[in-house]
DNA sequence: TTGTAAGCGTTATCAC
DNA sequence: GTGATAACGCTTACAA
């Protein structure tokens, strides 16, 4: 492979010349100019990237480190994120971590030994200790002190979804969430905020008995059996806002099992997109988080990161799409 | 950031034998070693990276270039291939083309200009002339003269189908499939095989009025609309092989408007995994790529790449999974 | 305008 | 066992 002493040497220049052509930085003559981009062209050079990283002290990749690129938001997010980075000039390395801290520090020590320039972080692992905040880091969805991020708005969610069920005039109104993952896991997450704008807007409108189910956390993975006797108690409920499709569609599943009919006896709302779940044969209505808007903030961050401004918070906000379950 | 020659020089000894400790190469005495990770610790220093692939001329990266990670099977392919080649010490840069040329074009250059060790190639774009045959590439479900490729084994994909339809006494039998492909784009998949292995058994088995559709390839998405008129003249069809689980999914829809009952009426086979579907209220009975073989077999050939067998090929088997389809 | 040379942080060769 | 030093291929003062 042809490198810039080659050009330099077959076109009778030094190579800073060359350089300065490739770069387009300083005066380089017409005449000079054009006898280099001839050269180039004939050995089809092209510049070594490790070699320029290596001068320029840096390689205009992020690492975007998350749980696993098969569900299908976060596919989603992977590929606005990767465009925007391109369009940015940046490359985009992918880290499943599959949750496993091991798995997460390898790549967070990408940032430490110059593998990367940046890293995106979306974990639900206490990698507190591991993060150079010195470096660029951005979460998503997760708080880490001094650590900027970026976070759908979580709480305006939770009133979309109130106001939605107050206006169908639910009367027995529930919560499903696992929102108690900062208590579970040492981290916090933006995600409790659903239940907050949920239960703040009810209560504002004067509906104070907002029933509140929480299912263990840790496992992504719900049956039906086991969301059956957590809501056992609850038959006569006629709305309810869960903190995922996920959980959405779990329910709407125990609901039917139970005679019930949705959205006709029961309202249901998710959250993310009700674009991930099979073999319903409705669409959820749910709280809708925009993966390009999430991507263009996560962006911006890490792009632009400042030490100086390390505690930044871009909230991203969100809307109801319409289904067939509310 | 804390670099080789600070940790010679606090260790008081000369940069190679700091190296020695570091790589594990070469002699060193006890003491001497003790003393040099003790200061490495103190300094937490670790090496760049950089500075090592610019001395090695390799960084241990590979890039999967693909058409979009929102796809659940592209989704589920990236994290097993990552999966796999941080297995053996790889990361993984991920490049969404979103199928057009340009980007492409752009991430097949990473592998000139040394960026990248490897580039995996998932694509439908014409891309033979952008190839340097003597770096490592790896084709998946497509040919290019002297590119190494990985496939699922399409042609008895295709027998499966036909045997699960000739099983179910289907008599007047359907393949929908844009395989084509090859001449409308220029670039040969392996899909087209499908079809192949389908009609064989057929034939095989005396059944020899195999109905063929075909639909226009270049739009992934096809409309309800679109297939009825396509379907249209087929009335009496019961069973149907479809190329992907996508368009069995449309041609279920087609057949439900039609007022036909899948599976009593017509039985209806996809292509992929049938795990991809929304609102259907059925699991698409489908013959099973699997990403976790497909991603080992992408890793063999990509790590232990050698111009030399460049035209090596790695099949791998498919299964029929369960539905209600079929 | 252009060229020389230092420097980026490693690894590896070759003396000692 | 160990330490100088060349080499990797580029960018960028600085000098000419």
């Amino acid at each position: 492979m042809a490198n810039i002493k080659d050009v330099a040497r077959i076109a009778g220049c030094g190579i800073a010349t060359v350089s300065r052509v490739i770069n387009k930085s300083g005066y380089v003559k017409k005449e000079t100019r054009e006898k280099i981009e001839k050269v180039i062209a004939e050995l089809s050079y092209q510049p070594n990237e490790i070699a320029r990283s290596m001068t320029l002290q840096k390689n205009h990749i992020i690492a975007f480190i998350l749980p696993n690129s098969k569900h299908l938001f976060f596919g989603e997010l992977l590929y606005h994120v990767e465009e925007e980075l391109f369009d940015y000039g940046y490359k985009m390395m992918i880290c499943n971590s599959s949750e496993q801290l091991e798995k997460e520090i390898v790549y967070l020590d990408m940032l430490k030994n110059n593998r990367v320039d940046g890293v995106i972080l979306l974990t639900n692992n206490d990698v507190e200790q591991y993060l150079n905040k010195k470096l660029p880091i951005v979460s998503f969805d997760r708080y880490f002190l001094n650590v900027p991020y970026v976070a759908s708005d979580n709480f305006q969610g939770g009133i979309l979804a109130a106001k939605r069920l107050l206006e169908h005039n639910c009367k027995n109104i529930m919560f499903i969430g696992d929102d108690a993952q900062g208590e579970h896991t040492d981290v916090l997450t933006d995600v409790s905020k659903r239940r907050k704008g949920f239960v703040n807007h009810l209560h504002s409108q004067g509906y104070e008995n907002v029933i509140n189910v929480e299912y263990p956390l840790k496992n992504y993975f719900v049956s039906v059996e086991q969301f059956e006797s957590l809501l056992n108690p609850y038959q006569d409920v006629d709305g309810i806002f869960c903190i995922s499709d996920s959980v959405a569609y779990t329910v709407i599943k125990v609901l039917e099992k139970r005679g019930k009919r949705v959205p006709e006896d029961v309202k249901v709302i998710g959250f993310d997109g009700g674009r991930s779940f099979n073999n319903l044969g409705m669409k959820i209505t749910s709280i809708n988080q925009d993966p390009l808007l999430i991507a263009q903030a996560i962006r911006k961050l890490i792009l632009n990161y400042d030490v100086k401004d390390s505690n930044k918070k871009l909230i991203v906000p969100v809307k109801i799409s319409e289904g067939d379950t509310a």
